[in-house]
DNA sequence: AGCATCTTTACAAAATCTTTACACCAATCG
DNA sequence: CGATTGGTGTAAAGATTTTGTAAAGATGCT
């Protein structure tokens, strides 16, 4: 699951900001041979925009009406790596803070120069281009589409819980490594949840009775005794 | 063995400053469990002290007295992707501009935050990490990969217990040399152990069916009769 | 209430760990 | 020269721990 940016040189930008107006600043300062922009004025716009549009780099504004802007960036990061960028009035360390532990890459305070805000879009891209990550990550007839929360088995639905969910997918962004139980446990149930194996099993076995062809002998979670579980790539 | 970052959790960062009130300031706001510093007060200094020191961040100030932080930046992009985060007094968006263009990934303008500090040397971190060759250890035919929890010979998974695991990574870990019995025994069956030289004994043996060819002629965990057992690196 | 989901309980099945028993080899000694 | 001794390797038998699954209870949402 590897790949891609568009072969133009051109890179593709999408704007996130409920404020016509800076968009339409946004828009003149960097629309060129070299961005090809894309806007969206609310927080469940942007996301669904970011799936459809495929950007490289996105642009964001933290006060949204719709939704919150930490939120904004918590869920794109269940499913892209693509830089984003945080544009915001807020200077708060705190709002900064929140917003970059949530998954941004950049922060900048309105008002910035344009000569910066492009120097800082040219550095993300400089970084991610390099490694960028198809959303959809196929193993022999598993298909995850993470920008959908869409799991299916040979062309067909298959329905999995919220945790179930969660849990494949923490192992899929983990494809190939050994995940201990505990961090697992840790990453989906919290903290206090860390020395509760018992949960985990039950959930494991869940998901195979619907992931797998064989539960009793699966092949893409596989168990590592005495450690934790597994996701192997077939092929 | 291409060891890029060390597998202690914690992270290396290398401050180059030459000012001594700065580097006091930022020793006392990063050291922790979490991260390891090392300060270097030349940009010279800071160039050598990258090389031996294999930072997974550094932090520099771009008004170095003996060469132009630009300079700095540029020197190391040849030959690293570690990332580098500009602490600075100069706000003038030109010499962001240049930082960031000269491969910079962030740049902060003093005074800042130690909040806002942290949160951008993880947001950094997050990003580099991701894509770190993993310490992969080979001899021969044999494929140990550590971060994967992985062994393989001539491609073919090898499965290994626990304890049979844990003792191989302590040999692997000190490839070449002898680890005395009591040693072994401390490390993986803990102090009790030490005497117990026979549960020692029966993992090596189930250890080498797996991961020798002819068990009955070691090749890559051989013993040293009266002391203990070494790994021995092929090739 | 009715439904889906999550958590806990209980137990069977599987894997692993430790111990026991003994064979092997070399060096040493009566 | 054969017996003994100390260190080592291997097989196999329990003992122990870990794992899988069904099913019952708990929770929460509409």
């Amino acid at each position: 699951m590897t790949q891609t940016h568009n072969n133009t040189g051109q890179h593709r930008i999408l704007v996130i900001d409920d404020e016509a107006a800076i968009r339409r600043f946004l828009h003149s300062a960097l629309s060129s041979e070299e961005f090809y922009l894309h806007e969206a004025e609310s927080g469940q716009g942007g996301l669904s925009a970011a799936t459809t549009f495929r950007p490289d780099v996105i642009l964001l504004d933290l006060g949204l009406p719709d939704m919150d802007g930490i939120e904004v960036i918590r869920r794109f990061r269940e499913w892209s790596n693509v830089p984003v960028i945080i544009l915001s009035v807020r200077e708060d360390e705190e709002d900064k803070v929140a917003a970059l532990d949530a998954g941004a890459d950049d922060y900048l305070t309105k008002p910035f120069g344009v000569g910066e805000l492009l120097a800082r879009i040219r550095a993300a891209l400089r970084r991610s281009l390099k490694h960028m990550d198809e959303p959809v990550f196929k193993s022999d007839e598993l298909v995850v589409d993470l920008t959908m929360r869409h799991v299916s088995a040979n062309g067909i639905e298959i329905q999995l819980t919220p945790t179930e969910y969660d849990l494949l997918r923490l192992l899929i962004t983990h494809a190939g490594k050994v995940l201990t139980h505990s961090h697992i446990l840790k990453q989906i149930w919290g903290t206090a949840y860390q020395e509760q194996s018992q949960v985990l099993r039950v959930t494991i076995s869940n998901l195979r009775k619907k992931i797998e062809r064989d539960p009793s002998r699966p092949k893409h979670i596989t168990t590592e005794p005495g450690v934790g579980y597994r996701f192997r790539i077939q092929d």
